[in-house]
DNA sequence: TTAATATATGAGCAATCATTCATATGTTCT
DNA sequence: AGAACATATGAATGATTGCTCATATATTAA
């Protein structure tokens, strides 16, 4: 039963044992899709930068805009897209709103990575 | 001296200082930078399950080609971007090349992402 | 050397993405 | 009511990305 015959060659690599144990061991696509959607979210400069701030404290559109240096509507646009993921959760307060991190997982993800970057 | 008038009128937020309280506290644009190359090499169904399997045992470019049922070709170009990224290291061995995991870091991220979403 | 296997790589392409612009919605004040 | 502030959102766009195809570069065997 082979998948595919792609473009290449009868190739062998180390047999087909070795291919199939791990084939049987690997992710599901749906498991692995859910980690990178995860990682994904933080796989942008901008995202990071947001996530850090609020990691500070809560703080509202306006004052994360100035704080990044960057268009309202671009942050609008990404907050969305981390509430969305529930990295961030919103709460409203007459017509601010102020946005935090949803959850304390992201922060740990975070200062793991920051301190693997750290100490090179 | 501001930096940028955009499109928005006057608005004011919590006032001047928490945005620039914050601001003066936030990651170097390199240091998030650095972090998102990280996540972003992450944040793809393709290369965590690459990296999952690579977690299992060392692989050559054949049986990884296979486990993942993927072409060859596309499973050699992520393998170089992950390289480049020390994330995998190779050994060669007459005409195949094994890959395996570079450091301990990366599985550790995986490992703590991974039990996140477990319990959901 | 020629053939076969194993991996790497450049070009091209469709899909995704992060931002901007313009505008809409919601809230408070007068 | 209207004006001003605060946030949200749809469309458009340039940039990036992940894959495929074709081909190049090892390495081994005949």
């Amino acid at each position: 039963m082979d998948t595919m015959d792609k473009c290449e060659p009868i190739c062998e690599g180390t047999g087909p044992e070795t291919a199939e144990r791990v084939r049987n061991e690997l992710l599901g696509d749906e498991a692995a899709s859910a980690m990178a959607e995860l990682f994904k979210a933080l796989g942008d400069p901008t995202r990071i930068r947001m996530i850090h701030a609020l990691s500070l404290q809560e703080l509202c559109v306006h004052d994360l805009t100035e704080a990044l240096g960057m268009g309202q509507s671009a942050v609008s646009h990404q907050l969305r897209y981390l509430r969305n993921l529930r990295i961030v959760k919103r709460r409203k307060e007459g017509k601010m709103v102020y946005y935090s991190l949803d959850d304390t997982h992201i922060e740990q993800l975070f200062l793991l990575t920051r301190q693997h970057l750290a100490h090179d």
